[in-house]
DNA sequence: TAGTTGATCGTCT
DNA sequence: GACGATCAACTAA
């Protein structure tokens, strides 16, 4: 499996944001596989959106999102959860795409254990596993040490999927308060692992 | 089923 | 000193 290449995530954000549904999320963890298919995203419009982390511009903790694109952001939130975006555009703009909730597809025992260890409890069923952004981040053992890394490494990556191009709805943003009139909500249209129902 | 709340801490004001 | 790109447990009806 190898990485998409750095032109894929130079694009417009928003052609980003949906070109990545359907994409696998690959994480190797020692010897281990975690695959998970992306289902849910949301896109962050850098200076000009008032719901982005960049939006008042360039600090110590939103530093990644102004990196070229094909890194990874992540960032900590509400004093126990990590959340994970790919950042897009080139470099200097701080625009950013928020993994929301993937589709397990390998190392399901993997992402139980992690998530096990973490803060969040993998009550009842296995579609709690990933439907969320701090629960991927959980299930996928990615935290701050993961902030900052390089797509193209291959030690976290996303990689083409096979099979016909999902079909895509959209809808306002989650758990903001400014920039609600935006629908850069993408997810997979009957997917039962996306957060919600909307 | 909808609405409310506690947990918990780094970052920015 | 306030609050968040969350989640799960709880309450009410």
């Amino acid at each position: 499996m190898r990485p998409l290449p750095r032109s894929f995530y130079l694009r417009p954000t928003l052609t980003v944001a949906k070109d990545l549904l359907g994409k696998y999320l690959v994480r190797k963890l020692g010897r281990e596989l975690l695959i998970g298919r992306i289902v849910e995203v949301e896109a962050y419009l850098g200076t000009r959106d008032p719901a982005s982390h960049a939006y008042r511009g360039r600090t110590k903790r939103n530093d990644v999102m102004f990196w070229a694109g094909g890194h990874l952001y992540v960032y900590f939130t509400y004093g126990m959860h990590f959340c994970a975006n790919v950042v897009t555009g080139p470099d200097g703009i701080g625009e950013a795409v928020l993994l929301r909730a993937v589709e397990p597809v390998e190392g399901i025992e993997r992402m139980t254990k992690n998530r096990l260890h973490g803060n969040l409890s993998v009550a009842g069923a296995q579609r709690n596993l990933t439907s969320g952004p701090a629960k991927l981040c959980e299930a996928f053992a990615i935290g701050r040490r993961e902030n900052g890394t390089d797509l193209m490494h291959g030690e976290i990556m996303i990689a083409a999927a096979p099979g016909p191009k999902p079909r895509i709805a959209s809808s306002k943003r989650i758990g903001i308060r400014a920039g609600t009139e935006f629908r850069w909500r993408f997810y997979i249209r009957n997917n039962t692992w996306v957060s919600r129902k909307n």
